[in-house]
DNA sequence: GTCTATAAGCCGATAGAC
DNA sequence: GTCTATCGGCTTATAGAC
């Protein structure tokens, strides 16, 4: 692995722990185990380098993501696989977290890949629900784009509350509440 | 308002804004008007100061909460009151977001207040919903607990989704989608 | 109570040698 | 490509005068 990568993979962990404001250059530079030369001989700066670290944990997500909603079974297995996945709780969402920092959002070169990476999810799961109420599966009160955005919200406000009280089961308990309230198969 | 006094809610304000590690204990005497001298007489570092500010913030958070679950109406009534009510989204929750910062969460004295702020939340949302399964309004298979962390999640993850596109309907989206969702007098 | 002075170290970056 | 040197300004205090 060279040196541009380590940056960028230890800049991603950074982000992750300590948000962009609490991620230094220097920090940065001592993970990647890289000097203050090749940081700044590769990227243009903090910004720069932050950039291709959100882009890289962006593609991750989606990934992730992805795997459950292409898996098998009707909508709401789909959307239950997603929210159940394995996740390490109270490290947070490495996207969402970088939402309350206001550095990133004043930034739109470094929000860009955030406000696209919570649109594909909405985008993707609305499918879902609408292809569920199409097949009888749930209510055909459910507005998609809606419903998509709690269930979103409810994966985001989930870590909130399990890092609120030191406890991933606070994350467990809100995706329950928000599939019984989903009820699929009627 | 004495100097201890425009100290404290300085500080509300910049946590709110940029969260505790981006905030410095210069950029709060400037808000402030106050010296270094006045800060370290009233308190004894950024930590102690954070504590108080928090604590104000989390009284103000549960009184503008109280007021909409004690009005009028049904179960449902009163939790749509809740999540509905006027918010300045994108300034995100002022409890909520301090979740995010790692100074915040290793640190048991300052995330004590968000513990008991948002535990006080799901309480009382809780004890709402079984309310309205009493006295049915809501499906008899929800669980209290779980869907009152589900709403509680949805604020959360509303203001998460907002700030990521720059848009507060995106807040309003989650919030109706829940409250379709919870769908009162079935 | 509030002021100014001082401190060691970090912040984000630039310059120029190798 | 990576290194070291240097920069002005900020960070979180402490000390002591007024």
């Amino acid at each position: 692995m060279d040196a541009a990568e380590r940056l960028i993979t230890s800049t991603q962990e950074l982000l992750w722990e300590r948000g962009y404001v609490g991620t230094s250059p220097k920090a940065i530079q001592q993970r990647a185990g890289a000097g203050q030369g090749s940081m700044y001989h590769h990227f243009t700066g903090k910004p720069d380098l932050a950039r291709a670290a959100i882009d890289r944990s962006a593609t991750e997500l989606r990934a992730l993501a992805e795997e459950k909603f292409a898996g098998p079974g009707s909508a709401y297995d789909r959307i239950a696989a997603y929210l159940r996945r394995d996740r390490d709780v109270l490290r947070g969402c490495r996207v969402g977290r970088l939402t309350q920092d206001p550095d990133v959002v004043a930034n739109p070169e470094l929000r860009e890949p955030l406000e696209e990476t919570l649109s594909w999810l909405r985008g993707r799961i609305s499918g879902l629900i609408a292809e569920g109420v199409a097949a009888g599966e749930f209510r055909p009160e459910l507005v998609p784009d809606d419903v998509a955005a709690a269930l979103v919200a409810v994966v985001q406000g989930g870590y909130v509350l399990a890092r609120s009280a030191d406890d991933p089961a606070l994350f467990t308990r809100a995706v329950e509440g928000a599939l019984t309230l989903l009820g699929g198969r009627r």
